[in-house]
DNA sequence: ACCTTAATGCGAATTTGTTGCTTCTAGCCG
DNA sequence: CGGCTAGAAGCAACAAATTCGCATTAAGGT
């Protein structure tokens, strides 16, 4: 079901795997989503729908397939000189993302046709790697830094909820309070005074 | 198409849609969730397929309705005397349902067939209501509270996250690892000084 | 009790999804 | 290098689903 494991990398079967995912990209941005059918895409990839069919069962698979490749990161988190820049950079840029109406339907689609959570596993290792790229910098840079499980935790899983489970404001601000509350935690863990700044609040309260 | 705002609350709209969802929740259980059809579906409930699709659209949000109605507290969280102990024991509850294989599919139903992400907000409404009473409990005997939306991003968000992102092990330790932190933030801003045993650990993964 | 109109029922027409079989070809072995 | 083998795609007939127009029913208001 899951074509991932391709028996037959190479070839014929490349080659239509390329053709089905860009006729899907393509027909995404003409006609909708909503308005995406089997028979159509097939046309399109110059394929029969038979083999969409068998290669990846239903549509929702096939855009889940097409999802999980445009929410790989293209490119390492900026290197802005410590820790704490690092992770509100990356942070801001990954709340963009994934709050941006094109990200929101990436990740439904993602999670949609994903029976057995492949690909939202996917998705969560993406944000681990960047994260521990950014981490492994600072390590030598010589600071002390958090384990990747407390940023999931603190920063990743509020985004995402907030994404799918609750419509509001997610703004820049509230993903460098929430760096601002984990790196806080890292402070205290290592002994040193919580400043007033670093302090947390919740002044802003991204929902309604 | 979200069959909420129904102009006409009353009568046979009502009969219809209990019909409906009841034959939903049978079926369920008899050929299990990837059998069923809209057809199928309408045969049970005793109504004509069209009747569905007109009022649900497809199956995902007549689904997605269903989930909704039975991820509804139907329980008030127990008292039991403090506001650590009350989020400790919701929070485990909470996980225990979400983590839970029918958790997790009631879960991915009522995000999947959701465009307006109303049904998801729903989930997260139920959520609030239940810290909240919770927290309301506690202003009543005059402990310090946090904000709700403090334990939504500390407690509440973790363990979606998790749930549909990272199949791991989730178990009652890490809900109560999770009210921990967030209670510890609390006494922080209260100005009591943290307790070692209230101190943030992440010895266990729960995912791989 | 009557009127208005949303909601349902019904059935034909259309579209989508499935299946058995054939054909093609990439990967492999001699 | 040339012929096997089996996985993958093409094809076509079939089965099932979704959609649509129109007739009918029944809530809710007057």
């Amino acid at each position: 079901m899951s074509p991932k494991p391709m028996a037959r990398p190479g070839g014929r079967s490349a080659r239509v795997q390329e053709s089905v995912h860009a006729a899907v990209r393509e027909l995404v941005g003409e006609v909708g989503r909503d308005a995406l059918t089997v028979p159509m895409v097939a046309t399109r990839a110059g394929v029969t729908p038979s083999t969409i069919y068998r290669r990846w069962g239903d549509l929702h698979e096939l855009l889940s397939d097409v999802a999980v490749e445009r929410l790989r990161p293209e490119t390492d988190p900026a290197d802005l000189g410590s820790l704490r820049a690092d992770l509100d950079a990356w942070a801001e840029q990954f709340l963009d993302e994934m709050a941006s109406p094109p990200g929101r339907a990436y990740i439904r689609d993602a999670l949609l046709g994903d029976p057995d959570g492949i690909n939202a596993g996917q998705c969560s290792a993406y944000a681990a790697e960047q994260i521990d790229a950014v981490l492994a910098r600072a390590v030598q840079r010589g600071e002390p830094v958090p384990e990747t499980e407390l940023l999931f935790d603190r920063v990743v899983a509020p985004i995402m909820y907030r994404v799918l489970f609750r419509p509001g404001r997610l703004d820049a601000a509230y993903a460098r309070e929430l760096v601002t509350n984990a790196v806080y935690t890292l402070q205290i863990d290592a002994g040193a005074p919580p400043t007033q700044a670093a302090a947390p609040r919740r002044s802003k309260k991204p929902d309604s």
